[in-house]
RNA sequence: GGACCGGUAGUUCAGUUCUGGUUAGAACGCCGCCCUGUCACGGCGGAGGUCGCGGGUUCGAGCCCCGUCCGGUCCGCCA
């Protein structure tokens, strides 16, 4: 008799005979009668084994939870009153004739059933048993449906899918890479990529204008719940293009994912200057579902007496902002917020409390009010329409630390405080992003990668590098970046250019990536492109809270495999074979 | 590279600080017996522990101190 997947059987087939085979979940012995929750990939059934075979009853004694079993048995429907509303297949139960162990097993070493809670470790270490809880084949069964529509999406919109390579030559800028020795050439390593972006360029160099490709990058840096060592992106170019029409191209895609996984519609996405981001949330991927918002208060302190606000208000670097609460805010709470901002290099985190805002002379509390003038409590109240009740935070100093520190804050109270629809998803595109990012010291380095166009070109690249503005995009959701891109420069004089702001001087380019620029020197047609973190967008997706819940054999924070316990040592006859030498220890 | 949280039975945890003290507990799982309608079945009984590892303090350490490893969250890092 053939198998028949559990789902496939429904009630139009009752007394006819079935073989099913799966997974023992439960097995209740009730002493004269014996039920085994059989579960395949499809479903869960209920086998009943009655007395009245008494071979078949005994050799059933022995089953245990994870034996793998073929039962064949007939169709029926379960007694009035035994019905499990809970069970697709409640109604239904399959009485067996014949039982055969396929293999056995020792007892687990954690439950799968929803109801226990097991730590991450144990999960990692036994990953294929993991994998059998409903929760993960879920989450990897809607992985394998997004990628399906995205190649559907993409290949009925004429794309072309193609595979770049994953060994490839180790370029400066960007993250650490991993390295591959080479063993032809001793001395030479190639360089797993972190991203297929020059490859995807000179695609369109080569004349196919739609590219895309779901492609694992490898970057060699530290991990974080929505980072790990290598990663899958899906990867879009397209030639003869403007920001606009990526942007559509991008949104209608991940709006048709929504729609056939969760069947969930959604209005045009948000569109936010990174400027304005920055100025409202001091981030560039801001939780939209959370309502508050910065708002700036410099100018209210120029000719402060409060050394901490007078200083920054008369620095052009510094910031500062207030970020309001409708809620008072306890004295250990706030406590906890100043540590948490110095995280973010904040010296302190000062605030006010509002106890009756009708009442400016006594109505406020705060350690600091002592230092405001009546004019500065008096602005500050309108601005930010205080009452009572409120409490307000501010932070002062470099714009950067202003930013980072009180951007977070602004988080974690939206989490604390419960301000966040943990339902709602909420896109948004953020536009405009600088050309450069300038740190502390201020240094340049690419604020997206050294291949962006800018908006005002050549000319105002070489007037004023610092504040160039780059034909560059991210797609948020939630408070992640889900994706990026830009418009891509296909001059090679601009191309240099931007190479040596960046420190790379002719000499080092032609060196580093001569290849690609001389790519650039045969007819590049402008083109731009996006790509998307499929990990963190399946995360979302799935209600995960970290990317290791949507990938089959995850990495830990340390970058290792509990499963098979990568990385490991490596024999000697082959570390000869590849001419290395491994030192002993670090030093 | 740094900060913080955790590591006790197969699993999830309590016990750990203030206050070190005879035999380290619970639940689930496991094993045995009983049970003919359960579905997180039920009842009775039982087994199961290098308290992550190493060192120190002490008459005595799961508990205090130092170091270290592992897991997690974050900062740096991630063009």
């Amino acid at each position: 008799m053939e198998r028949t997947q559990i789902k496939n059987i429904s009630n139009k087939e009752i007394d006819s005979s079935f073989l099913i085979s799966g997974w023992v979940e439960k097995v209740r012995d009730h002493g004269g009668v014996i039920f085994l929750d059989i579960r395949d990939a499809s479903g869960l059934m209920q086998v009943v084994v009655e007395p009245d075979d008494k071979d078949l009853f005994k050799k059933s004694e022995s089953i245990r939870m994870s034996y793998v079993l073929e039962v064949t048995g007939i169709l029926r429907k379960r007694p009035k009153g035994t019905i499990n509303e809970s069970l697709a297949s409640g109604e239904l139960e399959l009485v067996s004739k014949e039982i055969d162990i396929l293999s056995k097993s020792k007892p687990l070493p954690f439950q799968l059933d929803e109801h226990a809670k097991v730590g991450e470790e144990v999960r990692l270490k036994y990953r294929y048993l993991d994998l059998r809880r409903p929760e993960m084949q879920s989450n990897l069964k809607i992985r394998s449906q997004v990628n399906h529509i995205v190649r559907s999406h993409l290949i009925e919109d004429e794309f072309i899918e193609i595979e770049t390579p994953m060994m490839a030559r180790a370029t400066p800028e960007g993250a650490r890479d991993f390295l591959v020795p080479s063993r032809l050439y001793n001395q030479k390593f190639y360089a797993l990529t972190q991203s297929p972006q020059l490859f995807k360029q000179m695609l369109m160099i080569g004349g196919f204008e739609k590219y895309f490709q779901i492609v694992r990058c490898f970057r060699d840096e530290d991990t974080r719940k929505d980072r790990q060592p290598e990663f899958t992106q899906l990867d879009i170019e397209l030639s003869f293009i403007s920001e606009e029409e990526i942007l559509k191209i991008s949104e209608s895609l991940i709006k048709r994912i929504f729609f056939e996984t969760l069947n969930i519609e959604f209005d045009d996405f948000q569109r936010i200057k990174y400027q304005e981001a920055i100025k409202d949330y001091g981030s560039d991927k801001p939780d939209l579902r959370n309502p508050l918002k910065l708002v700036d208060v410099k100018d209210i302190f120029e000719n402060s007496s409060f050394k901490v606000f007078a200083d920054p208000a008369k620095n052009e670097k510094a910031r500062i902002v207030a970020l309001k609460i409708e809620q008072e805010i306890s004295r250990n709470k706030i406590d906890e917020y100043t540590k948490f901002v110095g995280n973010f290099g904040a010296k302190g985190l000062a605030y006010i409390k509002v106890n009756d805002s009708t009442d400016l002379d006594n109505g406020l509390q705060s350690p600091i009010l002592k230092f405001l003038s009546k004019e500065e409590i008096s602005s500050l109240v309108e601005r930010l329409e205080l009452s009572s009740g409120d409490t307000v935070f501010f932070g002062a100093d470099h714009r950067n630390v202003v930013n980072d520190s009180m951007g977070s804050l602004r988080e974690k109270l939206g989490e604390d405080l419960n301000l966040i629809d943990k339902e709602a998803f909420k896109f948004g595109w953020i536009t405009d992003f600088p050309l450069f990012e300038e740190d502390i010291q201020g240094n340049l380095s690419p604020s997206h990668h050294p291949f962006t166009a800018s908006q005002g070109g050549l000319k105002e690249l070489k007037r004023d590098p610092a504040n160039a503005v780059a034909k560059a995009y991210d797609l948020i959701l939630n408070g992640s970046e889900i994706g990026g891109g830009s418009l891509r420069i296909n001059s090679l004089d601009e191309q240099l250019e931007v190479l040596s702001i960046l420190g790379i001087d002719k000499k080092e380019a032609d060196e580093k990536f001569g290849f690609f620029l001389e790519a650039l020197s045969y007819g590049c047609p402008p083109h731009g492109g996006i790509a998307f973190g499929l990990d963190r967008l399946i995360m979302l997706l799935c209600k995960q809270e970290s990317i290791r819940d949507v990938i089959a054999f995850p990495k830990t924070q340390s970058a290792t495999c509990l499963l098979s316990d990568a990385p490991s040592l490596i024999d000697q006859d082959q570390l000869d074979m590849l001419s290395i030498k491994v030192l002993e220890e670090d030093k």
